[in-house]
DNA sequence: CCTCCCTCTGAGAGCGCTCTCAAACATACC
DNA sequence: GGTATGTTTGAGAGCGCTCTCAGAGGGAGG
């Protein structure tokens, strides 16, 4: 069995030179590449992709990096969806992909994925204002596609939504329903997403002429943190509540359950995500869509066509979302 | 900056040789030692992963391969909990975790993997009873841990639960509980897991003088199947139901509570897994606790182990479960 | 017929590391 | 003092591939 491009080259009769440019498509006479190929095809020789690392530079192997507490990794099949979305990609294009999760400090996963020198480029899931891990990984020169962006990533590649925007079109909404003690349920502060969504939140509520401050708790895209802060603003005594995400607002859902009130009647809710969760809940939740998984896709397809073609500069992405309206907040509708 | 091992060479004023025992640590004095750490230190040295391979044959890479299809992937944070265990332990003592999940067939998926030669050896979710992937990395030279086994897998190491004990266990505590009709939605059909605990119900069923046929109906371990499977079941009229995972269950549960009934009071609901889930329904779920975040952190210690001594045999591991009695079944309960 | 150019091919130099082998030196024993 | 034994080190041969360079061969143009 033939093992190597040398064994390759004398089954077929030429050098090993000519066999890597039948594999590597370089330029070769048709009969030539004709012989090569039925020899191939008669063993299962597998390139060695050290080897051809190490004389190329290039391996085929891309990292993703999705740097999370366990806690979060669980409770928001977020990161499962954009994992798919991404794999998906890689798995047509790429030799493989390589998981970073955030079981070790941002210092040292950022070390060993600079260290391990073993991929052509990374998709990071960028979700910190502040994230040494990101700044480590722009600064090196591992072409790098960030999910999400900080407005600072002014050079960097990234695939990203309107936060902003999205957040302030569902807070509308529900102000629109007549509700005037609109609540917010927070994402964690300090991302990026749960900011901006904060601050849309806020200028939907200014717009309408509301009190911007009033009804918003912290939270921080757990479940948990869902729980405990509907049961603050059900103290406030809201009559809607604008969730960060849809885990956060299954835990509200639960809550608000728990204390006798009927959503939407009593307190309209809405999230933001549109996973799974959403329409599983009952009432189904009304939900601002973001296509994980399409990220996921656009992200792995960035970074491949920026490999492919780095002089192209950076690869820039804004997906668009779409308001999904179920019973949560709009008690008559069907479905 | 250093680069390679030849500069640290020079400038430590020792051979190449000498400098790469110090980083793998071969025999040498005490105070070369010292020298070349010392500039290791002042550097920012990273041994080359391709290159290193290359010459050893190591990379300390280790695959994950979990080949399900994506609903599954999302409904069941099964999966995820065994990716954070496995990477738990990777993290600290492997340079990193390619995954491989089931975009492609597990003919082309297998072909990559043996293809790809950068890894050390592979963890895989073994789930079903006939599996070319499975079969194909068992019959390679490549270190396998199976996650999951079939009983055919005589001399392969795996990591398991005794899923036809756990599965009587549970059957009997609803029989225990004055039920006589009990249902069970069965996992995915041609999944050792699926069968092995509809077997488990079947045993306790015929131990307790029930028939074992009567009340069976099939899902796949989604969400979905369990809401379909559980009408099936009421129509059939079950006073109670032992669903094959969390995830089922939580589908079973807005069946029942659809139809008007009380859970436990007219159908008790068991699920199987504990996943955070189960916890958080409304009752909560009692379920047969099967550690999967200690399933992934064994199966990645025991490949670590079958690497660093692959004549130690090997390495078969069978993890404990406990029944978690929770509202769901007994309604008196609190928490 | 000679030159120029284009296509196809082979030789060979690395890529950065590991590991074997033997040399060099130090220590112990008779 | 001579031999045996042990410890530390360097030289150098690969690992399997890519890629540059130059040579061989053939066709076109003058």
């Amino acid at each position: 069995m033939a093992r190597t491009l040398d064994d390759l080259a004398e089954l077929s009769g030429v050098s090993r030179a000519t066999v890597s440019r039948v594999i590597n498509g370089g330029s070769v006479s048709e009969e030539t590449r004709r012989r090569v190929l039925e020899v191939i095809e008669g063993t299962n020789y597998r390139p060695n992709l050290a080897a051809r690392s190490l004389a190329s530079g290039r391996t085929g192997v891309v990292g993703v990096v999705m740097h999370v507490a366990p806690p979060v990794l669980f409770e928001d099949s977020y990161f499962v969806a954009l994992l798919h979305g991404v794999s998906d990609v890689l798995a047509d294009r790429a030799s493989g992909m390589m998981l970073w999760l955030g079981n070790r400090s941002k210092e040292e996963t950022l070390d060993r994925i600079l260290g391990t020198g073993l991929m052509d480029g990374v998709i990071v899931s960028a979700d910190n204002l502040d994230d040494p891990l990101v700044d480590g990984l722009l600064a090196s020169d591992l072409p790098t596609v960030l999910i999400g962006h900080r407005r600072s990533d002014l050079t960097a590649s990234y695939v990203d939504i309107d936060n902003i925007g999205a957040a302030d079109t569902v807070t509308t909404h529900l102000i629109d329903l007549g509700r005037t003690r609109v609540g917010h349920i927070t994402g964690r502060l300090g991302s990026v997403a749960g900011e901006d969504r904060l601050t849309g939140y806020r200028r939907a509520m200014q717009r309408a002429g509301l009190e911007p401050e009033l009804f918003v708790v912290e939270g921080d895209f757990t479940r948990p943190t869902g729980v405990a802060a509907a049961a603050k603003l059900l103290e406030l005594g809201v009559d809607a509540i604008f969730c960060a995400n849809d885990a956060t607002a299954s835990g509200a859902l639960e809550r608000i359950n728990a204390a006798g009130l009927d959503v939407p009647k009593d307190v309209a809710l809405a999230g933001f995500d549109d996973l799974p969760v959403a329409s599983e809940l009952s009432p189904p939740l009304t939900t601002m869509r973001q296509g994980v998984h399409a990220q996921g896709i656009e992200s792995a397809s960035a970074l491949l066509s920026l490999l492919e073609s780095p002089e192209g500069g950076p690869r820039r992405v804004l997906l668009p979302t779409e308001l999904v309206i179920r019973q949560s907040t709009v008690g008559g509708l069907s479905g």
